[in-house]
DNA sequence: CGGGCATCCGGCAAAGCGTCGGTTATACCG
DNA sequence: CGGTATAACCGACGCTTTGCCGGATGCCCG
């Protein structure tokens, strides 16, 4: 795979934001023609750098609850914790961190009692300690892909 | 905003994956004409389920580092925390959250070294009374995408 | 039964796209 | 120093895709 100058990089962050605009459009943002432009977009789609192109899809379900649980396990790690979570659809995310704690856990469910129901599942296994349940009021910035 | 139907569903199954493909290829996987595809989308885009397309970008994010901070505010709520926050494009997510605890920030930097300078700049903010770093050591779960 | 409404289709003109040959810029080496 | 190979750029051509429109179909409700 080639280096990524400064067009290519200019490229990547229009594109990371608006996928779809024509290639005229961001061809006279970058300052090059609209072939050239072309080459360096399909090379770089060739090359892996642009993995490929998502739509970002608006909440559909507008009264989803999303929550963190921070987790404390007995012993770091524990596989059987991990595979329980990855059952249930409504865990989004998993990360391992430093500090304290062990896990944060994300969950999107789509009402307090089922944020409750999971909770309890989660927080009766055995090599859980302790469970914080901290649930999301507000998304005052957003940029995930 | 109109209900959606299981068309509109699967349109978004596969724009979010596939969000470049010709309207003439969608059409036919979903089993419509070109026109009434191109309808469909063009309303799923007004009403703001469809956001805006992104670009999946890989290699530049390899060596990235994520954290959560862990962030209590001296009074909530304190819009010029939210500002200064925005304002660094590593802040990826701010959440405000129920609990002792008032924003969760989710942060990707380049470096251990851009972390500390990021946690010291928001840490020294004058609404912050409290600020905890946890380093995400590995990604267990990640549905986020 | 018969409008009103939403959704569908097919076709047309316009815009977008991949690709090509030709040109310029840079780097390399006898 | 001159010649040549390589890479990147541009403009143009022809094909594909898109946006938009008129008209057909199905459904609801008075």
């Amino acid at each position: 795979m080639k280096e990524l100058d400064a067009k290519d990089r200019d490229i990547l962050g229009i594109l990371s934001k608006e996928a779809r605009i024509p290639l005229k459009t961001l061809a006279g943002r970058i300052g090059l023609s609209r072939s050239a432009t072309s080459e360096r977009v399909a090379a770089l789609e060739k090359s892996g750098v642009i993995r490929g192109y998502r739509a970002d899809i608006g909440q559909m379900d507008t009264n989803l609850v999303s929550a963190f649980l921070l987790v404390t396990l007995v012993s770091t790690p524990s596989m059987g914790v991990l595979d329980q979570l990855a059952r249930y659809s409504e865990v989004r995310r998993v990360s391992s961190i430093t500090g304290q704690l062990d896990l944060i856990v994300e969950v999107e469910v789509p009402s307090i009692d089922r944020l409750n129901t999971l909770r309890d599942i989660i927080a009766t296994h055995q090599s859980v300690q302790d469970l914080t349940t901290l649930i999301v009021l507000r998304r005052d910035i957003e940029r995930v892909a």
